[in-house]
DNA sequence: GAAAAAGCTGACACGAAAGTCAACTTTCAG
DNA sequence: CTGAAAGTTGACTTTCGTGTCAGCTTTTTC
């Protein structure tokens, strides 16, 4: 299993070299793997991506689906940034908004990485492991509790947390993943940064007016 | 082109027999399409799931990426019914409420459907046709008319209609397409007919308090 | 009931993609 | 400076997926 990859074990110990090579890989792949999915990706073109030759590219992966479950779990490391302005010191308008504009930014700033998230979860999640859901259920749950304390005191109407961070989590994704639908019902060729701008407001108008007291 | 389809240009005259294989075939397709991405889905495994031989299946289409697109041609028909609720007569909780319900259900009942074509966006929408996005625009701007008119007649808050459609399509999509992650969110194995019916009451809470004045 | 049209099929050709390998060069610690 | 570890590479094998084809059977039509 190691055998392919020598310097596996002594982590810290990793090379320059290595460093540099893995991460021209797979900034090469998530673009490949959003746009064509998993198998519509070619090892062949991921190398040509990178700039590296087939032979030198499984020196580093002994698999395709190694770079594919390397960039899951760099993915899901970014995952759960935005929650963190879902805190109970905060009024919920405030926090639900600066979380809403938090990932919409970050679905415009790293659009394949979304695109590529989206897939995963598209077909299924096949390569999310336990423990992936685990912790991202986990981080769910967690920022759920603070939503309900803020109905327990009167800061929001009752709603299910869960469906509503789900019914959020949408919303953001939305603009990144299906930017050509949404492009085409505004009637443009390519999402502009204003484009992002309206839907952060709009959504931010419709869900805050429909969960939170108005001022 | 046609070469390979005896029967075509005769619309009318299509055999019994032609319908009855097509129907399987494109049957047994969009749930593999669905499943594994264009390129994931292999024709024999077309072919298995329709029950017919692989040289048979080529009989009917010529190539695999027929299948895919005479599926698009069946989806994208059934696209704007839950539309219908959206017309100007009728109050806008009523209406958008309906639309809400009219696409859950349609998610929930026709998950493959729903899965192909959000998989056909996600990769830039390659196999939409001009004519096909032209429809899908205009029948989004009509219906935008119908809620500005409800925006002039101060029934609704002014929100921009093209990102408020935007909004409802990806929280109503979401559940049967990102089911794996909404169960998972949920606690379940498995989605069932209430989360969908929660699902229904959240967006649509949440959503019509956030734009139409409440009673 | 026979000719023609439609439908069916196994076997095969072709190309392309994943993954391997053995021999080479570079880097670096001591 | 030197030997070992890390890195690099072109050429190769193997597997598999698409699409073809010639000849067969069934259905339809007159």
């Amino acid at each position: 299993m190691t055998k392919a990859r020598p310097n596996a074990g002594r982590g810290a110990a990793e090379t320059r070299i290595r460093a540099r090579n893995e991460a021209k890989i797979l900034h090469a792949a998530v673009g490949l793997f959003a746009a064509k999915g998993y198998d519509g990706t070619r090892f062949k073109d991921i190398a040509e991506g990178s700039g590296l030759p087939k032979a030198n590219v499984y020196y580093y992966f002994p698999t395709k689906e190694r770079i594919y479950t390397a960039l899951i779990e760099q993915v899901i490391d970014g995952w759960d940034q935005a929650f963190e302005h879902i805190v109970p010191e905060r009024a919920p308008r405030a926090a639900i908004e600066a979380y809403v504009r938090a990932k919409l930014e970050y679905s415009r700033r790293h659009e394949a990485e979304s695109r590529f998230f989206a897939n995963e979860i598209l077909r299924g999640a096949r390569f999310l492991t336990r423990r992936h859901r685990r912790h991202m259920q986990e981080v769910t749950r967690e920022r759920a509790r603070v939503v309900e304390e803020w109905i327990r005191q009167k800061k929001m109407e009752p709603v299910d947390p869960r469906h509503f961070f789900l019914m959020l989590w949408s919303a953001t994704q939305f603009y990144a993943d299906f930017g050509s639908l949404a492009a085409d019902t505004l009637g443009k060729q390519r999402l502009t940064r204003k484009d992002f701008a309206d839907a952060a407001e709009t959504i931010a108008t419709i869900v805050l007016d429909g969960c939170c007291p108005r001022e």
